[in-house]
DNA sequence: ATAAGGGTTCCAGTGACTGGAAGGTCAAGG
DNA sequence: CCTTGACCTTCCAGTCACTGGAACCCTTAT
């Protein structure tokens, strides 16, 4: 497979399947004309990769995480904990995101937003 | 005001705040021996600043929000308009996270975190 | 022969800082 | 007067995970 035939089954754009080369996730053949070459074994792993990324798992994470996968010998409780620092991850900026937007929406709502310069939102970004 | 002096002052870091120089969001005075020097104007717009920054606006919402901050004759209406932007956005970000949140949380409660191979996260990263 | 549509590499830019090097300035102590 | 240490300055590089673009090569069809 040509890489644009791989991004189309993979969902990943070129050129991130190339920067995953760069970076060593994936070693991908070559053609005698320098082209690059992908086997279902670089699909499998692209696959996950792209799976793995839309969990918002990180680069080195994910470097981990592949690791793992290819490793027979894995104890998943290694896995677990790699998922599980991430899920905290998550909730910490969850928590953070909500509270912004408790705050904003707050100000929102006491604003009259209309042609008056008098602003609650202003206000409070001036106060603090 | 010295740099460090407004930093304390604001909890905004000496390098962001040359930064914050640098992309023209304020401009301190400079004395004889080329150090910046700070007023309370610039201390205001700073914690101005810092305030916006924690709420989540992009350094262009706060470089527009600055401008209406300093403009008196401004409608309330176009600060009310980005902040909604703005929330909306951290509402869908929210949101993205939580469904990352839902599906690993699920994941980790289905592996069991043993010396075992076998591993529903990895099982579930290679199946899509 | 040429044009379209692949592929390749390399360089630069994103956002919002942050770290570090190399060097100038200032106030206090010996 | 000299030194020490704590400031300050600028400039360059790095972060993260790509993304855009330029310049060039390869293949296939017309």
């Amino acid at each position: 497979m040509n890489i644009s035939q791989i991004a189309d089954k993979t969902g990943l754009p070129p050129k991130t399947i190339r920067y995953y080369e760069e970076i060593g996730l994936i070693t991908p053949d070559r053609g005698a004309n320098g082209y690059r070459v992908f086997t279902d074994s670089h699909l499998h792993k692209l696959a996950f990769l792209g799976r793995a990324r839309t969990l918002g798992f990180s680069i080195e994470d994910c470097r981990t995480l592949l690791a793992l996968y290819e490793d027979d010998t894995r104890a998943s409780a290694d896995v677990k904990a790699i998922a599980r620092q991430h899920l905290k991850q998550i909730k910490e900026k969850i928590a953070q995101l909500q509270s912004m937007a408790d705050t904003l929406g707050h100000l929102i709502k006491c604003c009259a937003g209309d042609n008056r310069p008098d602003c609650p939102i202003l206000n409070d970004l001036a106060r603090h």
